[in-house]
DNA sequence: CTTTGACTAAAATATTAAAAAAGTCAGAAA
DNA sequence: TTTCTGACTTTTTTAATATTTTAGTCAAAG
């Protein structure tokens, strides 16, 4: 079972560093099993279908995502500075795995099941961690709010937002450069600021 | 003169009409002909071709916007009122014109550089009319900060960011419900008063 | 339990023909 | 002279089809 499971990290991680290059839309099973130099059955002896081998690659890459976070988050520090550091982490994934988006790979790749169930928890995931920030900050008193799950899903999608609307300037097809990302995290931390100096308990 | 330009108007008119009821990408030069009763050469006397028709057609959306948040801005009202109110009025346009979103009409409408000259200048008309917002508060003591552009750009594209994310949880060519833009409003007005809150001048 | 070569079925892509729409022009009507 | 039109040409979309590529299967071997 150890030596399955390594094999199914293996095979993920060869489909990882194909889709993260090319895309997902023009990555083929052959390219995966020809880069691992194994047969393609041998990949569907490990995932049933393709929908479930490119769930276990975002799998892998928010668990990677999440572990950094959790790695990086120090509870003693200011709020204002746990969002600074989580936007630097959250960018960082946004540019590495840009050719994931998943919109662009299978046209119906939204309408299966599964995926829409993982890509759920997923972002609910992240909602979870956000609001744990928000609320831990509240205990030491440096903000206050009702309902501080609410915020962080209002804060959440105002970074996304952002985000968006920073692919949107770029053109369709092309690859956010490091310029466009530095503007785009200015502006996250900028409205970060004033995000938590809204919530803050405290005169300013 | 008046009258040719009264006739443009009503060309114009007309094609806000189809447009807005079945998208640029479905109609076509001789819908809008038929709908005014005159022929297709009399639509190319007046606009040089159909992306010309469409440029006026969104200075023409975007003018009643304008007029409209001129119209209902009142200076005396708190920064929060007043951005309740732009909200307001901003997701009524969005709802009423949301079929002639851009994108979905021709494939390389954005190559073309008058629209693009025209789209630039009305966002940053919108910016203008923010900024002016958030500085008026700013003499009346409300809030501070160094540079109110800065700020109106981040606030505005927060505001839009909100809006793609509503729209991206719709299904691909779907109608916002009264319901999704209900949600919306509320996240961009809890955003708000965040956002006013923590530019805020005084202790809260 | 894993792996594979050789296969089938489904989907994407390229090709072409037909239809629809954009855009033009000489000349008529106001 | 300004505004408008019927009849036209050119360009773009769409539809139909053939071709290739890719997902997915299976019997059998290591």
């Amino acid at each position: 079972m150890i030596v399955a499971d390594k094999k199914r990290e293996q095979i993920i991680e060869g489909a990882i560093k194909r889709f993260s290059h090319f895309g997902i839309g023009k990555t083929t099973m052959n390219d995966i099993a020809e880069d691992l130099s194994v047969s393609k059955p041998s990949l569907y002896y490990y995932f049933p279908d393709k929908k479930s081998l490119i769930v276990g690659v975002i799998e892998k890459v928010f668990t990677d995502y999440f572990d950094l976070l959790k790695k990086k988050y120090n509870p003693d520090d200011t709020v204002e500075n746990i969002l600074f550091q989580t936007i630097e982490i959250r960018n960082s994934f946004f540019m590495k795995y840009f050719m994931l988006r998943i919109s662009e790979g299978l046209p119906d790749i939204f309408n299966d099941d599964a995926m829409k169930k993982k890509l759920t928890a997923l972002k609910d995931s992240e909602k979870v961690f956000y609001a744990e920030i928000f609320e831990r900050a509240q205990e030491k008193g440096e903000i206050k709010h009702e309902n501080m799950a609410h915020i962080a899903e209002l804060y959440l999608e105002s970074l996304m937002g952002l985000t968006n609307m920073c692919i949107m300037e770029l053109g369709k097809d092309l690859l956010p450069d490091k310029k466009t990302v530095n503007r785009m995290t200015q502006k996250q931390k900028d409205l970060s600021s004033i995000f938590t100096r809204g919530l803050s308990v405290n005169k300013h």
